[in-house]
DNA sequence: CGCGCGTTTGACATGACTCAAATGCTGTGG
DNA sequence: CCACAGCATTTGAGTCATGTCAAACGCGCG
């Protein structure tokens, strides 16, 4: 099997299952992860139809632009997403990176256009939320709101763990956080939570974590020679995860 | 008049006004900036019969701890507000500082337990939202609802703005735009964008910026020589807004 | 196959931190 | 009301982690 094989798009068998046949929420391999859960299923069929599953989008293709209107809330279904949002100035800061299960576009409800940037790090398909329905919908079904709200509440509060990591840890920590913390998500999708791909660039990485490509680059050379993982171009093998995980400060 | 009374409670005429005599959300001087912005009176009478308005935080009391059960979210109603977060090793990050019409506590929905915690600067009230009977409410309220998402939605924008902070501007841009940023906050609330009390200390704004305050101290003192800002105490006056914005990078 | 971008590696520069100490302010108790 | 203790702030000197610049390398796409 060679290199570029290798770093195939991640999910991609759950996107020829789930994705390309616009399949359900009932039978859909996220559902554990998504919004739905917790619906009665009637309600569950009616959200349904509102749900637009959208084509897959290419490497680089944008889901959204900054200050695009906003209309839809995305929920990743395949692949992977990166947002950014702009300074004033032209820096760029990669924001979060999205997996399958996950929302993006949640920033836009207050000020009712995209303040950041969404954009697919490999081949990638999403379940489009039409707000304005989703909000018709929510009338007549309290248990969406919450789900909603929760989700809100989720990405605020690993927002507010990403303030920690930019304005408190050091390199290493931040590395080492990154990295427990894309294990977890993949584990959480029924991924393996020791070997996985990196669908992100070290500029991405470094990028979001607020260090410099040179640094990350060593850093990721460092905990090599001191066996916690194995790095290999895009793919990732963790070593000793607990390590790791004391690493992150 | 003496430095001690320079640095009295901000919002404490409003506080006098509103706070203590239990005004209904109809006729708050906040009632503009929050919540039942957009709903019908009928409703809004509704509203406020759950509201429970608190009685005084004094400086330094925690409204609440990290790890308490999640039951309410909160909006300062006078006073003002920090949140810190733990890193494992005792490290605290200042996520946030919150101000009259903003809300507490949005980040624990998900998780049901408050992630951080939350200490008056100053003198502060609060009204309490149970969030139980918010959501009862909301079933029948949709606007409510959508105000609450909107709300948790604004938070999300300005938290992804401290990381752009945070991850990519210098100590000179963070701390022109922290400035900047509590001027366009006091502007909102009816308050000169000029001139106005810092309720946090110096080691809370530095560590909400991720500086040491050593710089912060230095910083002010460039700001104060540059003659874009005067300080004396927790005094400020901005000298020059407009060079001020530029700095924010 | 070759070009270009992403990545690695090395040498050096520096912004911001740390440590240290002086100064000033605030809140307390006598 | 004053004096004192303790914390907050400022100022100075020196260090260090991480950024910047430069160049070599190599994978992956056309």
């Amino acid at each position: 099997m060679t290199q570029a094989n290798n770093v195939a798009p991640l999910f991609r068998d759950l996107a020829k299952v789930e994705h390309e046949h616009h399949v359900a929420c009932q039978s859909c391999a996220l559902y554990r992860l998504c919004l739905p859960l917790g619906l009665h299923s009637d309600d569950l069929a009616q959200l349904d139809k509102i749900i637009k599953r959208s084509q897959s989008l290419s490497r680089n293709q944008s889901l959204f632009d900054s200050q695009a209107p906003f209309k839809s809330i995305y929920v990743v279904r395949s692949g992977a997403f990166k947002t950014t949002i702009s300074a004033s100035n032209g820096r760029e800061q990669v924001t979060g990176f999205y997996f399958p299960g996950e929302f993006i576009g949640m920033d836009a409800i207050y000020s009712q256009s995209y303040q950041s940037t969404a954009k697919a790090l490999e081949t990638s398909s999403v379940c489009e939320l039409p707000f304005e329905r989703l909000q018709e919908f929510g009338a007549a079904m309290p248990q969406l709101q919450v789900q909603m709200m929760s989700r809100l509440s989720k990405e605020l509060s690993s927002d507010k763990n990403l303030m920690v990591l930019l304005g408190k840890k050091t390199a290493e920590e931040k590395m080492a956080t990154f990295l427990v913390s894309l294990s977890r998500r993949f584990q959480d999708r029924g991924f393996s939570a020791t070997e996985f791909q990196l669908s992100m660039s070290r500029g991405d990485i470094a990028n979001h974590l607020g260090l410099a490509v040179e640094t990350v680059s060593r850093l990721f050379g460092r905990l090599q020679d001191d066996r916690l993982v194995r790095l290999e171009g895009k793919s990732v093998t963790i070593e000793d995860l607990e390590a790791l995980q004391k690493l992150c400060g």
